[in-house]
DNA sequence: CGGTGAATTGATGTCAGTCAAGGAGGGTGG
DNA sequence: CCACCCTCCTTGACTGACATCAATTCACCG
């Protein structure tokens, strides 16, 4: 039923670093079962313990963390190949929410036999320190956006990131992507508010840049996209797959 | 001249969790040098590959980044225990510049050898993870701030942060801890303007609840900053001490 | 003692937030 | 099968927090 590390349908996409047989073999004793979830689901929550740890093999979620007064900020979106629990894994608590926007399959890893990989698979290990290292990066460029990009310039980053992880996942076909999020989640990644996403949306489909609609990102053009949001988005960023 | 690592005087600080005389004997062949550096000067910087890490031992600074137009976002400030370098450590290239603002001292480690620390000293490794997450956990709380809070939420939070290192560190000297940064660098940080910090500045100052001149921060009320903020001031995170 | 960099303060402008209302689609149950 | 409700998207009008512009002060320094 689950899925064979071996026969990861992921390992193979231009988004991740190779991952050798010997690799998957080990990662395979490693994983302990599979998750599916629905749509719309709490996977992970803020301060908890999680004794679980897992990797995406399908669907899409948010990472967020959430104010005291209520108001959410997305750090970013989920994709297949993504790393959950990280976090957890090696501080005490996590330090956001995960929470699944589609269906979900993840592949489940016990958050005790970390150590163990540690011990034992240094290559691994330091995979994982790369992988936190690769979100670091990625978070200090939402940084950069939220902090010092309008509104035109934070939409088209964003969208050019989403674009390029899609193309590394080869989630496009026609120029067109699954994204089935609400304009809602991307606003509150950008701490825009929805009238203001939804208007500089709109500036983007009437300049025939990109179109978002009914769950699918039409990219219809990626250089300028990519241009806009400072991105290149046929060139992935190279991440490990654990 | 050089510090030993088994001496050094960051090990005792509440800011670290501890470190074994062991591993810090381990450190110590680890470590390849000492290097000093003025006030204002670059140390790293993105898209490089620096062949060597850092950690800080004495001074402060600022890790930062620049949008194509030359607008700056201060990623966050850098205090004696900081690890400096970890990403182009394991990935190709650092994601930030980081300069001084006070005159510091580094302690040199050989990137090359990084590999070594995971093939021969686990917990060492692990550590690293661990730092990469204690990043990654800061940067989505910046990522909160600077998304979703207002002006005086924003500095108050970044204050409070400031001060609670500051205790960690033993910084603080009758409720007063040096703060040798610019306002431009706090408002770099937070996605403001000069003006407007400088006004926020004030109206905190005129609250008495923190006052900020000539180099040194005056925590008048921690309890009032630590609440506005959304921080315990008094009690510090952990972190491992590279 | 002119020059430079930082802090400060007031005046003015604007980007984005908030409020409000309508429309489109989907689900449900009477 | 249609009325009702919900969620999400869309659009217009108004408002406000913060940006920008501009000028002054002060400290330091060669």
């Amino acid at each position: 039923m689950a899925t064979d590390c071996t026969n990861c349908p992921l390992r193979r996409k231009e988004a991740f670093v190779d991952m050798s047989d010997d690799e998957a073999q080990y990662m395979k004793r490693f994983k302990v079962g599979e998750l599916k979830v629905e749509a719309d689901t709490p996977i992970l929550s803020e301060g908890s313990n999680a004794p679980q740890l897992y990797t995406v093999l399908r669907g899409m979620g948010v990472r967020y963390k959430l104010t005291r007064d209520g108001r959410r900020q997305v750090i970013n979106f989920v994709f297949p190949g993504d790393f959950l629990g990280l976090q957890a894994g090696v501080m005490k608590e996590m330090g956001h929410s995960v929470d699944s926007v589609t269906p979900m399959t993840l592949c489940v890893f016990d958050r005790s036999k970390i150590w163990q990989l540690f011990r034992d698979k240094p290559e691994r290990a330091f995979d994982l320190t790369w992988l936190a290292s690769v979100e670091e990066h990625f978070l200090g460029e939402s940084l950069l956006t939220i902090g010092q990009r309008d509104a035109m310039g934070a939409i088209s980053w964003a969208l050019a990131r989403i674009a390029q992880r899609g193309h590394a996942l080869d989630l496009i076909t026609n120029g067109a992507m699954p994204f089935r999020f609400r304009q809602q989640d991307l606003a509150d990644a950008l701490g825009l508010s929805l009238v203001h996403t939804n208007k500089t949306l709109r500036r983007l489909r009437e300049q025939q840049i990109v179109t978002w609609s009914e769950g699918r990102l039409h990219i219809h053009d990626p250089e300028k996209l990519g241009e806009m949001g400072g991105v290149d988005i046929f060139t992935p960023v190279a991440r490990p797959l654990i």
